[in-house]
DNA sequence: TTAGGGTTAG
């Protein structure tokens, strides 16, 4: 509870009452521009004792501003601002509400709350910007304080209530949605007379956030004038939404309309070309941005954010590239350039990174040790990961969540540890989610294990019922070790549930920019027929050079030649196919492909990138794969 | 003088 003096002070005479109002009026703005431009505790005190000498230290205006820049830099209310506040004898409703948001600033809502209902009982009268001081605190820390925020709506509507400004229920808007009371906030929105383009955006906003990118379009489209915000706000939805293609449509019209565009805005198009894995878009976002005036080298957002892409298109050397001549450097640009390492296999350098990292004054969060302990995972670096995992907690203070079991689970079931990854979502603190079990049952996979992916599989289909993807690794798994009967029970399952399979496709970018998507055992694309001669003269070369089909890449009970077909059909393999014909010799072929690299087509890329030299990367749902010379640079770690 | 859009993740 907080303790207010309400006894008047005694101290009544100003020191220089002699002054005449106007001229008290110039000192008083002076100071109060003084005050402004104070920047920390140290300057503020100095000027205090200035005020207290020129006795406006009673000046509510005066002391407002004080209250205000003393929360500004940082000073705790308790130790400082609230002795000042009791000084003023005769106090308004602007010198309570800075005091109230002092409180509100540090997230102390409840001690906020409790100053409001002093101030009430003094007989003050609350105005706007007390509201939604309070309101927006309430939204704010880590206690979802909807509750509090409900009683000061309920003040705002109720008998007697007060006439508030917009900014008052825009806040009030926002401060339910970002409790998690979307549906409030919409009733608030619906019951307001005058709306603008903020209180649109808000609820825009909150539609995104929970996936309902309907919804958000729905508001988007009546929104009668719309700012650079809106229009961001809908871009960054479809991003954050994995909606790529609509966030970029979207952009377009956004700039077909004239609208500015600033760093914000281009985040959002760079994400969404990260998810496109193209180099036509990477090379595209990049002039925009360039001509915007946002530079990747000094702008540390945009900056982290084009890392990150290049990473995802396959060009990681361009992406450290930029992180290299970066003039500032945050978490975000050291977790990308880190994940990006780990991305594309290269853990020594991911592992360099981060120690460099640490020599700076940059502290890694709980991304930055996801990407350490995959690329770990992904190198084999069993001994190296488990060191970092044990001190993520006790030298950086990062506490293991169920994505860093996620990765321990990989790193011991990849190196064959089947027992001692299941031994470790056993004992974990967290609850394990689909990523930990999925991990296990992928390790599965590798070193075909039935049993153990029998018990990885049930708590998946516990967790995640409707994920088709966990029925075939099992399906695919049983089928690895010839256990048809298995199999047709996996199956059976997925068809009583009514799943449908994702159909494999990969794409690949031809000599003229434009994306060509292959699907398995996709005869439809014109050049067809070229595409199936090239492959086979490949298969022969590779066949003289040792290459022996994996067949049990092909989880169907049916003869070899009909499993050789199905290999020979695989989308990674007719986009490649179509890559040499049209792909400059001297370029590298890039695919991106929706699922899991099978162990066949890893083989066989390894095979075609000795005997055609070309270099192949190819980007699967987990990483990418360099292959060059014979070898990928995964180690056949993945 | 207070309110809306932000990058990294198996």
């Amino acid at each position: 509870m907080v303790f207010v003096s309400r006894k008047l002070n005694t101290l009544t005479k100003l020191s220089e009452p002699w002054l005449p109002f106007s001229q008290r009026k110039l000192l008083e703005t002076d100071l109060v521009s003084k005050l402004d431009n104070c920047r920390n505790f140290a300057q503020i005190k100095q000027l205090h004792a200035h005020i207290i000498r020129k006795g406006l230290n009673q000046s509510c205006y005066v002391v407002t501003k004080l209250l205000r820049m003393l929360s500004n830099v940082g000073v705790p209310v308790d130790k400082y601002a609230h002795h000042v506040f009791d000084q003023v004898p005769q106090r308004n409703s602007f010198i309570w509400t800075a005091l109230i948001r002092g409180y509100c600033v540090q997230g102390l809502i409840r001690e906020a709350v409790g100053l409001y209902g002093l101030m009430r009982m003094e007989g003050m009268a609350p105005v706007s910007f007390t509201f939604s001081a309070l309101l927006k605190a309430c939204s704010l820390g880590e206690d979802v304080n909807v509750g509090l925020g409900m009683q000061i709506h309920g003040q705002i509507v109720g008998v007697g209530g007060f006439d508030c400004d917009l900014v008052v229920w825009n806040t009030m808007i926002d401060m339910y949605v970002k409790c998690g009371f979307l549906g409030c906030g919409r009733r608030v929105f619906d019951e307001m007379v005058v709306r603008d383009v903020i209180s649109w955006t808000s609820l825009i906003v909150a539609y995104a956030r929970t996936g309902d990118m309907d919804s958000a379009k729905e508001l988007f489209d009546e929104l009668p004038v719309k700012d650079m915000v809106a229009w961001t706000a809908m871009v960054t939805g479809y991003a954050q939404n994995a909606r790529p293609r609509e966030a970029l449509n979207l952009f377009k019209r956004m700039q077909d309309g004239n609208v500015e565009t600033d760093e914000v805005t281009l985040v959002g198009v760079i994400s969404a070309c990260a998810q496109l894995g193209a180099a036509k878009y990477a090379g595209w976002v990049r002039n925009i941005a360039e001509e915007s005036g946002y530079r990747p080298t000094s702008n540390v957002v945009v900056g982290s954010a084009f890392v990150d892409m290049y990473s995802k298109c396959g060009n990681v050397e361009e992406a450290y590239s930029i992180f290299k001549r970066m003039r500032e450097r945050n978490v975000y640009s050291f977790s990308s350039m880190i994940v990006g390492f780990a991305m594309h296999g290269h853990a020594t350098e991911a592992i360099n990174l981060f120690e460099e990292m640490v020599k700076t004054k940059i502290k890694p969060n709980r991304v930055t040790f996801v990407g350490v302990l995959t690329a770990c995972s992904h190198a084999g670096l069993t001994e190296q990961g488990e060191q970092y995992f044990k001190m993520m907690q006790s030298c950086y203070g990062v506490v293991p969540d169920a994505d860093h079991y996620a990765c321990m689970v990989d790193l011991r079931g990849r190196s064959g540890r089947l027992e001692g990854a299941l031994q470790l979502i056993k004992t974990m603190p967290v609850k394990p989610h689909g990523g930990v079990w999925g991990a296990l049952l992928g390790a599965c996979r590798i070193h075909g294990d039935p049993d153990i992916a029998q018990i990885a599989a049930n708590s998946l289909f516990e967790l995640e019922p409707n994920s088709i993807g966990n029925y075939i690794l099992l399906s695919n798994i049983y089928a690895s070790a010839g256990r048809w009967e298995d199999v047709a029970r996996v199956r059976k399952a997925v068809r009583m549930k009514g799943l449908k399979k994702n159909p494999a496709c990969s794409f690949v970018e031809g000599k003229d920019g434009v994306i060509h998507e292959f699907l398995a055992g996709d005869l439809t694309h014109p050049r067809s027929s070229q595409i199936k001669r090239e492959l086979e003269n490949l298969l022969h070369k590779l066949k003289f050079h040792g290459y022996q089909p994996v067949l049990s890449s092909v989880p169907y009970d049916v003869d070899d030649k009909e499993k050789m077909r199905i290999l020979m059909a695989h989308s990674e393999k007719l986009a490649f196919s179509y890559g040499l014909l049209t792909v400059a010799s001297c370029s590298t072929i890039t695919i991106v492909k929706n699922l899991r690299i099978c162990e066949d087509c890893h083989l066989f890329m390894c095979g075609a990138s000795l005997v055609t030299g070309r270099k192949i990367i190819i980007r699967d749902n987990m990483r990418f794969h360099h292959f060059h010379d014979g070898a990928c640079s995964c180690n056949n770690f993945w």
